[in-house]
DNA sequence: ACGGGGATCCTCT
DNA sequence: GAGGATCCCCGTT
């Protein structure tokens, strides 16, 4: 089993940059979270970002509310909200506090703590652990008890990427605004990215 | 492979 | 009272 060494975690400044950088910069990332004993890791392999302006996707759009507060914390803050009434969706607040920015953690590659993942999903299947934000936050277990902690401490934070990634853009998925910005990222080819159909037409890969 | 529908509930209008 | 930053199952190609 690898070791997740914290001393190299990500820090704020880090999450405190443009949004649209810290989602593409995120790839190739390793997630790291203790549950107790438990050690869950996955490579980031998908994400979404949602702007602070112009952005009627984002929650964040119509000002402050109760639920989107966390939203509004420091770079690093832990988002969680409930989605379609079943499922939950962890974010990592981006730029700086008051802005109502996150990168949406989309799909990642199981790494460690692989058989609690499992346990907490329901099936084995290596690709169906985490290859979608309801199924990601199901296999680590964020729920809304976690809704505006840190992703800058021990229990939960991220190693920086080794090797930057070929990096695929394409709209967001399962939005009916801003269709057609191009701020989902995700990793060329990689088998764990989420089946989700983007919600409009643009498609590009990222230059290097 | 792809597509439609059901599950289920909290927040904001 | 409507409508989601979704998933899974079952149907049809």
């Amino acid at each position: 089993m690898t070791n997740f060494p914290f001393q190299n975690a990500l820090s704020r400044e880090f999450f405190a940059r443009a949004t649209e950088k810290v989602a593409r910069d995120l790839l190739g990332a390793v997630l790291v979270r203790r549950v107790g004993d438990t050690v869950l890791a996955g490579r980031i392999v998908e994400t979404e970002a949602y702007l602070a302006e112009n952005d009627a996707a984002s929650h964040s759009f119509r000002g402050r509310t109760r639920r989107n507060e966390a939203m509004f914390g420091e770079a690093g803050t832990l988002y969680v909200y409930r989605i379609y009434g079943i499922h939950f969706c962890a974010n990592i607040v981006t730029e700086e506090a008051e802005r109502g920015a996150a990168v949406l953690l989309r799909a990642l590659e199981p790494l460690a703590g692989i058989e609690w993942m499992q346990k907490q999903r329901g099936t084995n299947a290596l690709q169906a652990l985490c290859s979608g934000p309801g199924k990601l936050a199901q296999a680590l277990a964020f729920s809304p008890s976690e809704n505006g902690t840190s992703f800058l401490q021990q229990d939960l934070f991220l190693l920086p990427a080794e090797t930057q990634p070929e990096v695929d853009v394409s709209a967001r998925v399962g939005i009916s605004k801003a269709v057609d910005l191009p701020l989902r990222f995700f990793v060329a080819g990689n088998r764990f990215v989420s089946r989700g159909k983007p919600s409009g037409e643009i498609n590009a890969r990222i230059k290097k």
